[in-house]
RNA sequence: GGUCGCAUAGCUCAGUUGGUUAGAGCGCUUGCCUCACAUGCAAGAGGUCGCAGGUUCGAGUCCUGCUGCGACCACCA
């Protein structure tokens, strides 16, 4: 029999004992037939990542949600997985080679490849382990990974499928190209930043005679000018258009062309055209039949004929400039440009430039064939479906968000030239495709690709049977797009698509909102006919106490790993979501942690209380916890708990169904703390030492408590569970693991009375009582003696309380009030009111005085003895000056304090003294 | 440049649809080792709810403007 617990609450063994039953008692997916479902996926860390406190937070949540329904009968479902992250796993992998000196290439791509599946083998699990230390309960046994078997083959056939609707195509088109990965990028990609930079104004001398000043930020890319644009209704440039100018140093004769796009207040009022580095002069390009040249491409050469020399190579300049990095070559060419007198001016200018979110490299615009999904078919049914409510989003101020990058929104660019990822499931003939290189490392633009779910055997063309595989992989983010169906089976027809999808809630942050929310709706409604899921719940950011967002350069990261092992997961989860309120940042400091590690000592030791107080028969009584007490004989107490409890469960139950994690947290917390332990446990201590209503006590301090350990636990699965097993004396039972409270009803309210009555009375009870703790403090009534009590009221107020008496008094500590009808007020008294009643403590049977003023006298000698110790120790020791200052600003304070003490002393006194002459 | 959000006690934040003396945790003050818990108990101090107007019988809560932060989006050289 469990009837003695430690005294306080170890968590280290607890949680790890409590994860393997669990887990061993296969809880996490529940099946009961006919039961409705409850799905949800997580949302897959990056198989680099380890936990940090988005992820604790943002799986705590889900953990919530998961726990609460589980209890509440719903068949939950809940997918764990890892992303396999692209060009991060890929930088981390060659980050490794190179610390031995090697790069992919010396390996090749299949070699490297292996070497990065063996290095998921060893370290892609540590994000889900460490996951299992918050307490998630998600079903360990259908973890997927977004590379893995199945998952390929859904990629391959969404991909398959939106070629044959003619929704994905390929083509040359400028795109965002960082330079370090060496990979295209999507635009959503790209992060803008404010850099303070130059503004260079630049003489392009016009062929025969005049110039025309240009203004820019990046002077190198001059090099791929093929034209200067200026307004068509520029007076000042009205003369130069359709002629030409000679591009400096390069030398090359550029059109003149005018353009609506240039703005003539900015500047100069002209502007240098490079349609191969930027997507505006891309367009003016095209509009004004401009060339287009590259000058980062090593193959420049091959790809423009302006760059031909006489002998079929590339021009010096390029060979010069374009082959190295693109600042360096502009601190040449500004050089340069300077050394020629063409540099007009240059002055400072703060402007945004793209970086690529992985690697914060400035990003290149850049001409190259891509692949890419025609968005707008995608995104249409998709805001629709937001629109009409089948795909709620939570709180509601992040679907203005979503609309407006929806109805934004361009063609994705879903080919990375990467190694790591899902190879895009195109073939190329190598007959029919002459400008193929077979070493697979570009294809040009016009190849023709096969697109299928497998390599093709035979060209439909020429017969050949030789392909080459499409050396490019696809987005990340095309895979994670697919993962609430692809995780369920698809594209088979499986029981679990049928029973799962689609899933009742997702839970993320808003930082992925439009990498992958907005994609799997799309992808959802595109292949599953259906949302994915139904509730989108988007929560924020947790940062630093400061409000920093937290990061390993500010060296302000708090380690949820750490948090769990210093005050357990308990707490941590629990001031995790008591601080997620909804649209805030979380900020998170650890003193918040210890705070709520300090609720679970108290749910500990509340549960201590009552398992010392529990006869045996009562202990072992297995009533549904949601029930009254079966006895009848409640006192008012009783049922004033039992309608605080139904009010709780009540107001739990809709905070967690709306998504108000705060409100759920607190209500909770406030029910346990200052309602059951301050006052149901404080009057129950009466009732339990006296026979009388002992075992009304009992049942509901029993009761009450299963309740809250119900209610709380999936805030705090661990406690909960360790405390349960304590109340519920189950050994002997005949199934251990159905009595895990993790599987347990959730309580309902309708289990129990609303009891207005016993809340009113009970509200005004504890008002007197408040009341004359509050006169006992102001008349400085010692502890040690109960205060007398004037109650003056209409004779049925009075009656109330004296059906009370007790309980009144031994939780005010007070003596049998004086109960007094209408007439006869007191004097000399402190007084308060509580609804119509007035409480008096009357002052001079407050206190007794002899004793008090000897305590005070006693006090003031202690003090004044200090205060000469003080003072000795100022005069009589060799200080050295320093020291003396420091000693004498301390002992001056203490000082101060002290004679703050001896004044309010004596007030005392004076006043004990006043009354004693009266 | 566009959009959205936030400004409430010393600190970190609650405050659903406008309704009587604005709440919590931490911190602070005072008194208590009262036999579940000192990781505690009791009592208390502390707020012109950013500023200025407006709507209303009534506004922290709605509207307008201003100030200060923050975030997201964005191809102006």
């Amino acid at each position: 029999m469990p009837r003695e617990i430690a005294r306080s609450y170890s968590h280290q063994e607890v949680e790890s004992k409590w994860y393997a039953r669990w887990a061993e008692a296969a809880h996490f997916t529940p099946s009961s037939p006919g039961a409705p479902s409850f799905s949800m996926v997580i949302p897959p860390p990056n198989v680099t990542g380890s936990l940090h406190m988005g992820h604790a937070l943002n799986n705590t949540l889900q953990d919530v949600l998961c726990r609460f329904r589980r209890m509440d009968g719903h068949n939950v479902l809940w997918v764990p997985g890892t992303d396999h992250a692209g060009i991060a796993t890929q930088n981390v992998v060659e980050r490794q080679l190179a610390a031995e000196g090697l790069d992919r290439t010396d390996l090749g791509r299949r070699a490297f490849i292996e070497k990065v599946w063996s290095w998921r083998e060893e370290t892609g699990h540590t994000i889900l382990r460490q996951l299992r230390a918050l307490g998630v309960s998600c079903d360990w046994s259908r973890e997927r990974f977004t590379m893995d078997e199945g998952l390929s083959r859904a990629v391959r056939e969404a991909f398959v499928r939106l070629w044959e609707e003619g929704l994905l195509y390929r083509a040359e088109r400028l795109i965002n190209w960082c330079p370090r990965c060496k990979t295209a990028l999507a635009d959503i990609e790209v992060m803008h930043e404010e850099v303070d930079g130059h503004l260079w104004q630049v003489r392009y001398p016009l062929v025969g005679d005049g110039d025309l000043v240009v203004a820019t930020t990046r002077p190198e890319t001059m090099l791929g000018d093929t034209g200067v644009a200026v307004h068509p209704e520029d007076e000042r440039h009205a003369d130069s258009i359709g002629r030409h100018a000679r591009l400096p140093i390069v030398g090359r004769e550029i059109p003149v062309v005018a353009d609506t796009f240039v703005d003539p207040e900015f500047g100069t009022g002209a502007v240098k055209i490079t349609p191969g580095h930027d997507f505006n002069d891309f367009e003016i390009g095209l509009r004004n039949g401009l060339e287009v040249i590259n000058i980062l491409d090593d193959d420049a050469a091959v790809r423009s004929e302006a760059f031909v020399g006489e002998d079929g190579r590339a021009p010096a300049w390029v060979e010069r400039y374009g082959g190295q990095d693109r600042f360096a070559a502009r601190e040449r060419i500004v050089g340069e440009l300077k050394e020629q007198g063409l540099l007009a001016e240059v002055r400072p200018y703060r402007h945004a430039v793209g970086k690529c979110y992985r690697c914060q490299t400035v990003i290149e615009p850049y001409l190259t064939p891509q692949w890419f999904v025609k968005i707008k078919p995608l995104a249409d049914p998709a805001m629709e479906a937001v629109r009409r409510g089948r795909t709620r989003i939570v709180p509601e101020t992040w679907k203005s968000s979503y609309f407006a990058w929806m109805e934004n929104i361009k063609d994705w660019c879903v080919s990375r030239q990467i190694w790591w990822g899902h190879q895009i499931p195109a073939w190329y003939c190598t007959g029919c495709n002459e400008s193929l290189d077979t070493d697979g490392n570009r294809i040009a633009s016009g190849c023709v690709p096969v697109v299928g779910r497998a390599a093709p055997d035979r060209c439909d063309t020429c017969g050949g049977i030789r392909f080459v595989q499409d050396p490019d992989v696809l987005d990340t983010w095309f895979s994670s797009a697919l993962w609430p169906f692809s995780t369920l089976g698809w594209p088979d027809k499986t029981a679990d698509l049928q029973a799962f999808y689609p899933t009742a809630a997702l839970v993320t942050g808003f930082d992925i909102l439009f990498f992958w929310v907005a994609r799997m709706m799309m992808m959802g409604l595109k292949f599953m006919d259906q949302v994915p899921f139904r509730d989108v719940y988007v929560h924020a950011l947790v940062r630093d106490q400061e409000g920093q967002k937290m990061s390993k350069s500010k060296g302000n990261v708090i380690d949820p790993l750490i948090m769990v092992n210093r005050y357990g997961a308990d707490p941590f989860r629990f001031t995790l979501v008591a601080m997620t309120a909804m649209g805030r940042d979380v900020k998170l400091a650890e003193d918040r942690v210890a705070g709520y590690q300090h609720f679970v000592n108290k749910l500990w030791n509340a549960t201590r209380f009552v398992l010392m107080n529990l006869d045996d028969e009562v202990l072992q009584e297995r009533r549904r916890p949601a029930e009254e007490p079966a006895e009848q004989d409640l006192d008012l107490a009783d049922r004033w708990i039992l309608s605080r409890l139904k009010a709780t469960i009540e107001r739990a139950r809709e905070a967690i169904t709306a998504y108000r994690f705060n409100d759920f947290a607190h209500h909770l917390y406030q029910f346990t703390w200052h309602e059951f332990c301050d006052w149901y446990i404080e009057t129950s201590k009466l009732r339990l030492n006296r026979g009388a209503g002992s075992l009304a006590a009992q049942r509901t301090l029993h009761t009450v408590l299963q309740n809250i350990l119900l209610l709380l636990h999936p805030l705090m699965p661990f406690v909960t569970e360790e405390l349960w097993e304590a109340v519920t004396a189950r050994e002997g039972t005949a199934s251990p693991r159905r009595d895990h409270i993790m599987v347990q009803r959730y309580p309902a309210a309708g289990d129990l009375p609303a009891d207005r009555d016993a809340e009113d009375k009970v509200e005004f009870l504890s008002g007197i009582i408040r009341a004359v703790r509050n006169l006992r403090t102001e008349m400085n009534v010692p502890p040690s003696r109960k205060v007398r009590v004037m109650l003056f009221d209409t004779e049925e107020r009075l009656s109330l309380v004296r059906a009370h008496e007790s309980m009144v008094c031994t939780l005010a500590w007070a003596e049998p009030p004086e109960y007094l009808s209408r007439g006869v007020r007191p004097k000399k008294v402190a007084t308060a009111i509580v609804d119509t009643t007035e409480v008096y403590v009357p002052l001079d049977g407050a206190v007794d005085l002899e004793e008090e003023s000897s305590r005070l006298h006693r006090a003031l000698g202690k003090i004044e003895a200090e205060m000469e110790r003080v003072r000795k120790k100022l005069d009589n020791e060799n200080f050295t000056a320093k020291a003396r200052t420091e000693v004498v600003e301390r002992e001056r304070e203490k000082a101060q304090e002290m004679e703050e003490k001896i004044e309010a002393l004596n007030r005392s006194l004076g006043r004990i003294r006043e009354l004693q002459a009266q």
